[in-house]
RNA sequence: GGCUGGAUGGCAGAGUGGUUAUGCAGCGGACUGCAACUCCGUGUACGCCGGUUCGAUUCCGACUCCAGCCUCCA
């Protein structure tokens, strides 16, 4: 198995610290506002990265922490007229329902920075002792780039060629421009912990060090995030971390790529974001979940209304190969039909790459359809085994009719007693031979986004996928 | 200006030094009362210019364009 390492720049063979466990922390969520489609491009990424993890026998320790102190949070909470606990308590909520939607499975630990001052002081308190770190005379603590040596590796930057203060106004409390913040003095009236540099609250790259090492050790086997916080948010915590322990702090380094709207990165910053809830209010989570997986989880993804419909019949592919066949885990056959499971296997130990294992999939779903047609004996075990597939990365879990027929936000507009009256009708007329009503009727639902199709067994009906 | 990525058929999106990605859409056929679904068949795509090679979309170099980071951002 290989994956690729943003540090080196290439893919490498990937073994684990300690033989069938892989320690993993990824940067989470400051909850000041809703998730958008870019938080569930790396919570999606991750999720799959573990579930194949697993999948493949390791134990995996998945970390990712909660940022629950910050100015963003103070500012909201401020504007909001509620206090920091009651916003974060909210958006921490908001975002576990969001996650779970779209089948994402919870991590094995999720660390808030509120819990760990203890452990961010005594990291700071290191660096100071270390020299690594100066407290300034504004009460801050900041953190001395210049010392160390292999400040930029991550980003493959020189000290020099860097552009500090060029679009930010310098603090002249900072020995150099370069110097980020470790621990930020409060102002009168706000949140804050007592310190040996008095009271105040951690800076957010600090965070990351103390609770990754707190929780995973010193090394660990894999961080990840989303594509912007390679500097310099993970550059940082190199610097912190490895000038605190003297260690490697992490194997692998692994980012996912952005999500677009109109060709141009969707963020906060830019205010062209979608929420993950508004997007759901809209659309099956499954789809949304697709339209993630269909891509490399490295390479850049563009938003849009047409992507989602795409996704919508891809999925409604596999879910009409599944449709009427009595498959589940223990009706896959183990032995047979390896070919397909050797294929996304081979695709996904290359660097996780969900496209190509989709295409197995694919393929599953082909050889699926023919056994319904030519050897109904032999299609329960390959439905089983593409929905084992699917499982592994979050997909094909809903029972086919419910899909077909469309969920909550996607449920056509009259009953289903209204369609199977209409069935009935079109049924009768057809059996007279009366071929104009029974098209009439046909039509009639088709413009309402429900496709008919008939078979010896009867007629049923999906919705369409728009 | 520095640093990262990227440019693949109508669209989306993998991959490879010489042989099929895959999905959607299109076209032909089977099935069907007609359809839908499904199945079978069907596309000399690899930004531009050089170089290496028996052979390059794939390797190397230059160029053009796009995106990201260098400021809080997933």
């Amino acid at each position: 198995m290989q994956i690729y390492n943003t540090l080196t720049r290439r893919k490498e063979p990937f073994t684990p610290l300690e033989a069938g466990k892989v320690s993993m922390y990824v940067c989470g969520m400051t909850v000041y506002d809703y998730c958008h489609l870019g938080h569930a491009r790396v919570m999606v990424a991750f999720d799959v990265i573990t579930r194949y993890l697993r999948e493949r026998g390791y134990d995996v320790n998945y970390v990712r922490n909660i940022t629950d102190i910050d100015d963003k949070i103070l500012k909201r909470a401020d504007e909001n007229d509620e206090t920091i606990t009651a916003l974060t308590e909210r958006m921490i909520a908001a975002m576990h329902e969001d996650e779970a939607r779209l089948n994402v499975l919870p991590p094995s630990h999720e660390p808030r920075a509120t819990g760990h001052v203890g452990d961010i002081i005594a990291m700071i308190e290191t660096l100071v002792e270390k020299g690594y770190a100066y407290p300034a005379d504004n009460g801050d603590v900041y953190y001395r780039v210049r010392r160390f040596a292999d400040y930029g590796k991550l980003n493959n930057r020189q000290l020099d060629d860097m552009r500090a203060g060029a679009r930010v106004g310098v603090d002249v409390h900072k020995e150099d421009p370069l110097d980020f913040v470790l621990w930020k003095a409060a102002k009168p009236g706000e949140a804050s912990w007592p310190s040996p540099w008095g009271d105040g609250r951690p800076g957010w790259h600090i965070e990351c060090s103390a609770m990754s090492t707190c929780c995973l050790g010193e090394t660990f086997d894999i961080h990840g995030g989303g594509p912007d916080l390679t500097f310099p948010h993970h550059e940082n915590e190199i610097a912190q971390s490895e000038a605190a322990t003297g260690k490697t702090y992490v194997n692998t380094w692994m980012h996912a790529g952005a999500v677009r709207v109109d060709q141009e990165k969707m963020s906060k910053s830019l205010g062209n974001f979608f929420t993950i809830r508004e997007v759901l209010a809209e659309h099956d989570p499954e789809v949304v979940r697709y339209l993630l997986v269909a891509s490399h989880y490295r390479s850049a993804i563009n938003y849009s209304l047409d992507s989602l419909v795409e996704a919508r019949k891809s999925l409604t592919r596999f879910y009409t190969a599944l449709d009427g066949v009595n498959g589940d885990d223990s009706a896959m056959d183990t032995k047979a039909s390896t070919a397909h499971r050797e294929r996304f296997t081979a695709a996904m130990d290359d660097d996780f790459n969900t496209p190509d294992a989709l295409a197995a999939l694919f393929d599953l779903a082909r050889d699926l359809n023919r056994a319904k047609q030519e050897a109904p004996e032999k299609a329960a075990p390959l439905a089983g085994e593409l929905k084992h597939l699917g499982g592994v990365l979050g997909l094909l879990q809903q029972a086919p009719d419910v899909f077909l027929k469309g969920t909550q936000q996607h449920a056509p507009a009259i009953s289903e007693l209204a369609i199977e009256a209409k069935i009935a009708e079109r049924q009768a007329a057809k059996a007279n031979k009366d071929f104009a009503q029974a098209d009439a009727i046909r039509d009639e639902l088709a413009a309402q986004g429900i496709i008919l199709k008939d078979s010896r067994e009867g007629t049923t009906w999906v919705i369409e996928s728009v």
